[in-house]
DNA sequence: CCCCTGCTTCGGCATATGTCTAAAGCATAG
DNA sequence: CTATGCTTTAGACATATGCCGAAGCAGGGG
């Protein structure tokens, strides 16, 4: 699109597929994996088998301290990709495979080449 | 798995998918996207037309200043997201497929409830 | 040549994030 | 009921992040 200096130098956006409310949201969620820690926290809970972790084997696979890793924990939990429960003296979490979902399904269309 | 008090609680970890550096360099990716700002910007630069954006257009998207928006789009190029370039008096941008998609493809796995 | 416009870089500031130590819940064992 | 062990919470600190205003660089037109 040829323009002229001192004009708009292209047409306005044709679809904007993220709304501001829409990015907030998915931000707020890519922020809770966009951490080493965390992802490696969500990739061994997810691969698991069971589904099931018991919080004593994750701290054993970091050289965190028990907090730390209790924090990160509840990162991912409040933002609804992980849960977790109690039972008995240990802690046991899984992983919310729906809302892990909708961060693959965001950069699907992303990932094609021009608006098409 | 039952288990004695003051023993080991669960079996090891069966399978790490990610490993420690393979998820630092995805968290490093993840960083770029995990802001409302930068998502936004790269879903209005995936979804133009043509696949590519002049910067004068993304600018108006947002209550920000250019230099607020110069800032993102350049974390956005340094994780190799988007590529840009100055043609003449305006710099465009576009995004890099094969990038993006290893963020979509990254919580394909882990989006399965179980070690399978 | 100078200026005007578009975009980026630089420096500083306020806030958010990751980590630790210390202390507090909670559950089981004796 | 007390003791022990696992987990979380609270408080504090260093660093990273996001934002702006001012200045610098690049290209085009008088």
């Amino acid at each position: 699109m040829t323009v002229a200096a001192g004009q708009q130098c292209c047409a306005p956006i044709a679809r904007e597929p993220l709304s501001e409310s829409a990015a907030a949201d998915l931000a707020a969620l890519l922020k809770a994996v966009a951490d080493p820690v965390r992802l490696r926290l969500l990739s061994l809970i997810a691969s698991h088998p069971g589904g099931e972790v018991c919080v004593c084997d994750l701290t054993g696979a970091f050289d965190l301290t028990a907090p730390t890793i209790s924090h990160h924990l509840k990162v991912l939990r409040t933002a609804g990709l992980i849960g977790g429960e109690r039972r008995g003296t240990w802690v046991y979490y899984w992983v919310v495979p729906a809302q892990v979902a909708r961060l693959g399904e965001l950069f699907i269309p992303l990932a094609q080449p021009a608006g098409a």
